[in-house]
DNA sequence: TGCTAAATCTCGAAC
DNA sequence: GTTCGAGGTTTAGCA
């Protein structure tokens, strides 16, 4: 961690330089103006603000209020620091749509170098169990007419996430994966139905429950005679709110424990 | 300008309370863990990143990559800042759709509380000197059959930002806003065709060109004789676009004078 | 205030 | 690499 507190311009661009090569993110505040040319094209008069150079290229300028930056590059952009006339430039250029962003500080007043280290996971939370119950508050959102007999109901091979009845009496198994469903599910789906039909059930569907296929389960799908239903994390969430009202107390300790 | 490093969690705490009492911008780096609940829901695990809150209210939680914020909260949120057990715990609370979002320091490197004072001008696509250079290049935007005369043409009050002839051989007047129009502007367009009435001509159009019109200005143009014709930035933009190809070349020193 | 449409949308996955 | 779809989309413009 270095940092700088009204730094000469010659060592401005001596450390963000070589902050840019070390790959360490860069926070710059300063006043400056700003200019963009690409799918649009911006000015931005002269003001204070922070921005920030992340190591895999992205840009970020932020006024000190809203949430989104006034002037941006995406990851992928390539830098480029040099003193110009009594100014501090940096720009940054993207390759494809073509892209520039020119950044003229007539001060820096602190840089900031730091070396992040992040490997932290990150979830957009609705896990299979969620899924489940989305269907299990509101049904229709697999299939009008279906009646769930029971969650997590045991077999010999494994746990069926969802065992039910159609509109026309089928019994139906249904196996949720968050998000892209494998052939691996595929067939893990088939050995339930395999697994009930030695228990003497004959007619049975089979439905897999995914936000999305990986390449090649279609085929597999109704090679082997199921079925496949996408669902909307977005969705389920707005059916759990719905019905999980009243428990949803946040204990922060259980949070402490469980992350 | 206030630079903190390896702050104490007591110290933390203080600083930032008293930075969001003052309406500074607050930069924290430091490893937590972050948790959302409001229209979704999301969990990130423990890591390294930059916190940044702004006076405004907004939240900005950024990985060292990537050129979105992996939380965030809107401006208008409410902070609070406090120890709890080992940890640092800022929470930000949004007010309609309720958002929740916690963050969990184990760790603040360093602390930047800095009150910045930005003012500059921000503006997409065009200026107003682009948009009469959009209508000089092609002026169907404005009026089939319109003819400049000339831009910025001088009178005793101000500068007619355009000055032609319409499909009828009529003097025209042009003012130009960029956004809305106020009635101060249709006032001058008014006062500018009065001035040229006393030098002698007596039918003359007044247009006022803008991407819109405050509250009352329509009657106001009515009243006084005058039209209103709508204009975009980005479409006036695409026109100089074909227009500036060639002369695209964008000078450093150029631009340094203009703004 | 609530809805609709555009965005320098971004981001990720499929083709 | 390009295209397509979803998003805590966000944001701006209007009724």
């Amino acid at each position: 961690m270095k940092v700088l507190k009204n730094p000469s311009r010659k060592e401005t661009v001596e450390v963000i330089q070589d902050a840019i090569r070390d790959g360490e993110l860069i926070i710059l505040i300063g006043s400056l103006r700003g200019d963009y040319r690409g799918r649009a094209s911006s000015k931005l008069g002269e003001g204070e603000r922070m921005v920030i150079l992340k190591p895999d290229g992205a840009l970020l300028v932020h006024r000190p209020y809203g949430h989104s930056p006034v002037n941006w590059q995406p990851p992928g952009s390539r830098f480029e620091v040099k003193i110009f006339k009594n100014y501090i430039l940096i720009e940054s250029i993207r390759g494809g749509p073509i892209e520039k962003i020119m950044l003229l500080f007539s001060r820096v007043d602190l840089i900031v170098i730091s070396k992040l280290k992040d490997e932290g996971e990150f979830s957009l939370y609705v896990d299979e169990n969620d899924i489940r119950d989305s269907i299990f508050f509101e049904p229709t959102l697999l299939e009008d007419g279906f009646r769930v007999i029971s969650r997590e109901k045991r077999l010999p091979t494994g746990f069926v996430d969802l065992f039910g009845i159609d509109k026309n009496n089928r019994l139906t198994v249904v196996e949720i994966k968050k998000k892209i469903a494998s052939k691996e599910s595929v067939i893990q789906l088939k050995r339930y139905i395999d697994n009930l039909k030695l228990d003497g059930e004959s007619d049975i569907r089979g439905i897999l429950v995914a936000s999305g296929l990986s390449k090649g389960c279609q085929e597999l799908i109704e090679a082997l005679g199921l079925e496949y239903k996408r669902v909307y994390p977005k969705k389920c969430y707005e059916i759990l709110q719905r019905h999980r009202r009243g428990d949803r107390q946040e204990d922060l300790s259980r949070w402490l424990e469980s992350a």
